[in-house]
DNA sequence: CCTTAGATCTCGCGT
DNA sequence: ACGCGAGGTCTAAGG
């Protein structure tokens, strides 16, 4: 895990390090104060101030304030970086194409700056998304309601992919839209869509929709109701019983 | 910009430079091997690699790898952090309440650990939003369409507001749904949402709905006509006519 | 606190 | 490439 940094380094210093990081493919934190201007597919400027900006090998472009868990500007990965020193500020400039965005942080002074090599090759084990609670249904259809049939996921309609679709025991097909956490409106927006496109393609035969989450909103619920739309309380995880 | 740094420490200088900066309200940046554990409003593993943990004076806690925008893993702003040291591992831990969430980082080996205190006062000046194609569109309500009259923004329903409601030169309702970029069929539900919000409220009575975007997706296109919905092309930034 | 919808959303998956 | 929808989305604004 080798890390090069220099404290209170000179611009010219700072130049070369990006540099050299830069084509080592390594990842680059500066500290320091900067204005920053961004041209994209919005437009940004940002007067001076002290920032942490990072690097990523990948193209991936952060700078972060002290507070907020999102950076205040930022490039997409596969963006390609690059630095020059003009006069006494030093340039960092991050550019994008397709779409073409450009970032230009101009630096009046570092504090800081590193070359970190980071190896980690470990994937993210993550619970408790949507795909869990489709495997939930999938597993025990009747949790869903009794007699419940699923017949496909992600099956296609003319306005999109239904989550789950399948039949009640009296055979009348269902979509199922699945959400792992409280819904509001948009959610039942997108039932509704999925289940309009189900009985424009069959005339005449009626089309049940379910709305799976853990909870809904007020509003959500007043929309179902004038849509005649259904839900049933599910989340991701089986309720701890023990 | 005072930036205090310490270079392949012992875990127990770490804990202190934690604990120092914690007490202080500063920002602290670790590189370092960790394994990472998360659970609250979902649960996730991260077996150990080499990352950047980044602790901001608000609560915020990031985790970022070599590669992409998003962190791995993090805490959004408001958390409590605290670290200990257990035997020959740190482990920083960060409790967020309402929902309760908690991550728990633990250090093998530390790289580089800093304290840093940012100055940052400036604001940030975007363009290009929503906002300034609503502006666009009251400034010059007839670029939306000749004789369109803007009676109210953000106009409340009973599925939502509408950003902006008006009439047509012959006096229809119309709710204008805006967007500043290439929308797909989940703006048109959301326009629906509200023509029909506005239809149950008036009886009889036909409403408009105009989607405002640069363009749409050809599935938004259908939806729009199956809907009876309209559609007009427009940016937040006027068009460059030099 | 909760709800609602925007975002330079990001991201993965599919065509 | 583009389309489409999920996300531990985050964030601001309003009730």
């Amino acid at each position: 895990m080798p890390v090069s940094s220099l404290t209170d380094p000179a611009l010219e210093d700072v130049r070369d390090l990006l540099d050299t990081g830069f084509e080592h493919g390594e990842m680059i934190t500066l500290v320091g104060r900067c204005a920053i201007d961004y041209d994209g597919r919005a437009s940004s400027h940002l007067p001076p101030g002290e920032r942490l900006v990072i690097c990523k090998p990948d193209g991936t472009l952060l700078v972060h304030r002290d507070e907020q868990r999102k950076p205040v500007n930022w490039q997409p990965p596969g963006s390609t970086h690059s630095v020059c020193l003009d006069d006494d500020r030093l340039i960092v400039e991050s550019v994008r194409s397709s779409p073409h965005e450009e970032l230009e942080i101009t630096f009046k002074t570092v504090a800081q700056a590193s070359r970190l090599e980071l190896d980690d090759m470990s994937e993210l084990a993550l619970e408790g998304s949507e795909e869990d609670l489709r495997q939930r249904i999938l597993a025990d259809p009747d949790i869903l309601e009794t007699g419940f049939n699923a017949m496909a996921t992600e099956r296609e309609t003319s306005a999109g992919p239904i989550d789950i679709y399948g039949q009640d025991a009296d055979g009348t097909p269902i979509a199922v839209e699945l959400k792992r956490r409280r819904v509001g409106p948009d959610a039942v927006g997108q039932l509704n869509r999925y289940v309009e496109a189900l009985e424009r393609n069959r005339p005449g035969k009626s089309v049940r929709g379910i709305l799976v989450a853990p909870s809904v909103t007020e509003r959500a619920t007043e929309l179902l109701a004038s849509e005649g739309l259904e839900f049933v309380s599910l989340t991701p995880e089986q309720a701890d019983t023990s």
